[in-house]
RNA sequence: GGCGGCGUGGCCGAGCGGUUAGGCAGGGGCCUGCAAAGCCCCGUACUCCGGUUCGAAUCCGGACGCCGCCUCCA
């Protein structure tokens, strides 16, 4: 049984699949204008780690997430760069899947693009036009939202106060402040696509609805995103749902953001550091395993001492799976891996995880977990006992690689000069020479390696 | 103004009424020719003020501080 918190009830429940033995899940994705930041980089291993644990649980996981790559910021930056909107959304997009390969997380089954889904937005805002839930403004199509009852419940307030607190915008053509655009009409020089109502451009909130609806049907399990998008993206999504008489998600979930300093990170404040800077001065799992020490609905802060941080406790990880020589798992392919099996795990650790990320994905729990069977099995190996020592090594291995964190034993190819001077070393330390097994110690630290001892003579690794 | 969240040992970060979180850093010890790695031990924390309780970091009330959403944002 899993458990997680869900917006709309404001409590951890269990989440209630459609179909016993499947998840379909929708996250909403990125609008490709610029390189993925570290709020990007957030959501996605949050609900990589999702998905690879009902996946690893024997569910069967549809995820979808979306690429909105038709919206006001690609078109300014076409503009601004004087290169069509197609191109921007390229550009980025192919910005986005290197970022994600790089740290691991996993392709979704399927990424719808908005402007692939235009025809049935069209179709929903006719629909929506004909009962009157929708009209037609000078600059485009909006959604009222007094047509439903319930607008409201994931920002957590009712309609009336939202509307006290809306602001005060220009466009008084609305019946309401918080009514939104469905569709924008079109303006020369702006991409656009044909409707009955008038040619022009979908919403950003009309995309995410056909799309997850098209693709995971009505009553899909699980809608994702930033908690920043409880309101009103989602709120909007959900309205259209509603409005439209189908089921729509039946569980909600948001995680937490990216904090920078005091602050949050966004867009508005500027304070964003891109994935893409990150990845190359960090480790990428640095990132996973930093993500997964804290827990999804708590904000994290994201600076180089965090970073470093995790760094050091993922040395402490690879230096355990030399020590046992531990095959590297999930890694950075983009498929996730399906095919591990309870077999052969330890199951005191398994029954530990599992209640720990069964129970609103308690990744910090689980990871403590690991970390305290770590100590254990070096201690079983300290104490000769290395069968029962690779047993929960290999337990340690898996669970971390359920969660998409693959420790590495050694990457690194050791070229002859090396090797020789590894195997001059142990014949100095064989007579105790141990001016020379010093200095040719000092040799390869020189060329760039770590040097350790272990029973069976130098071992070395960058 | 409305709504939501947070304040934990040097730092990060769990915790949902009583029992060791965990990581990183630091100190001591064991092991080791030395170093590294590893193991063992150690800090004994919970913003403040009241209250409930045999017992509160954990529940209730209040104060202070911080953050977020209500506008594009993951």
């Amino acid at each position: 049984m899993i458990r997680l918190f869900d917006t709309i009830h404001g409590e951890v429940r269990e989440l209630q699949l459609r179909d016993a033995a499947k998840v379909s899940m929708y996250v909403c994705g990125p609008t490709v204008y610029d390189l993925p930041h570290l709020g990007h980089g957030r959501f996605t291993l949050v609900w990589d780690v999702a998905r690879r644990w009902f996946t690893f649980q024997g569910l069967d996981v549809t995820f979808v997430s979306n690429i909105t790559d038709i919206d006001d910021n690609i078109i300014n930056r076409a503009n601004r760069e004087g290169t069509t909107e197609e191109d921007v959304a390229n550009t980025y997009e192919n910005h986005w899947w290197d970022a994600m390969r790089s740290i691991g997380v996993a392709r979704p089954n399927e990424v719808p693009h908005a402007t692939q889904y235009v025809d049935g937005m069209v179709t929903l805002i006719s629909e929506f036009l004909e009962k009157d839930i929708a009209y037609s403004c000078s600059d485009g199509i909006y959604f009222d939202v007094s047509r439903v009852p319930d607008y409201g419940l994931l920002a957590g307030q009712p309609l009336d106060s939202l509307r006290a607190g809306a602001r005060i915008e220009a466009n008084d053509e609305k019946r309401s402040p918080l009514d939104f655009a469905l569709w924008k009409n079109a303006k020369s020089g702006e991409p656009s696509w044909p409707a009955p109502f008038g040619d022009g451009r979908p919403g950003w909130h009309t995309e995410c609805v056909v799309m997850s609806l098209g693709l995971l049907g009505d009553g899909f399990d699980l809608h994702c995103g930033g908690f920043d998008l409880k309101f009103p993206h989602h709120e909007n999504e959900r309205a259209q749902a509603v409005a439209s008489g189908r089921a729509f998600a039946k569980h909600w979930s948001h995680n937490g953001w990216v904090m920078v300093g005091e602050e949050k990170m966004s867009k508005s404040l500027g304070n964003f550091t891109s994935l893409t800077d990150l990845l190359e001065k960090t480790d990428a799992r640095a990132y996973r395993l930093l993500v997964l020490r804290s827990h999804y609905r708590s904000p994290i802060e994201v600076s180089p001492a965090t970073i470093a941080d995790a760094e050091r406790g993922l040395e402490r990880l690879d230096s355990f799976a030399r020590r046992f020589n531990l095959p590297y798992l999930a890694g950075d392919s983009l498929e996730v891996k399906s095919n591990f099996t309870f077999e052969g795990l330890s199951a005191d650790l398994l029954a530990q995880v599992c209640a720990q990320l069964d129970d609103d994905l308690n990744t910090p729990l689980a990871v403590a977990a690991l970390f305290d069977a770590l100590s254990e099995a070096n201690s079983l190996a300290d104490s000769g006992d290395e069968f029962s020592a690779l047993a929960l090594a290999s337990s340690v291995n898996a669970l971390f690689g359920s969660m998409g964190l693959s420790l590495l034993a050694s990457s690194d190819e050791v070229d002859e000069t090396s090797k020789a001077l590894v195997s001059a070393r142990d014949t100095a330390r064989s007579e105790k020479n141990w001016a020379e097994a010093d200095r040719l110690r000092d040799e390869l630290v020189n060329l760039g390696w770590v040097v350790e001892d272990s029973p069976s003579g130098t071992q070395i690794h960058k």
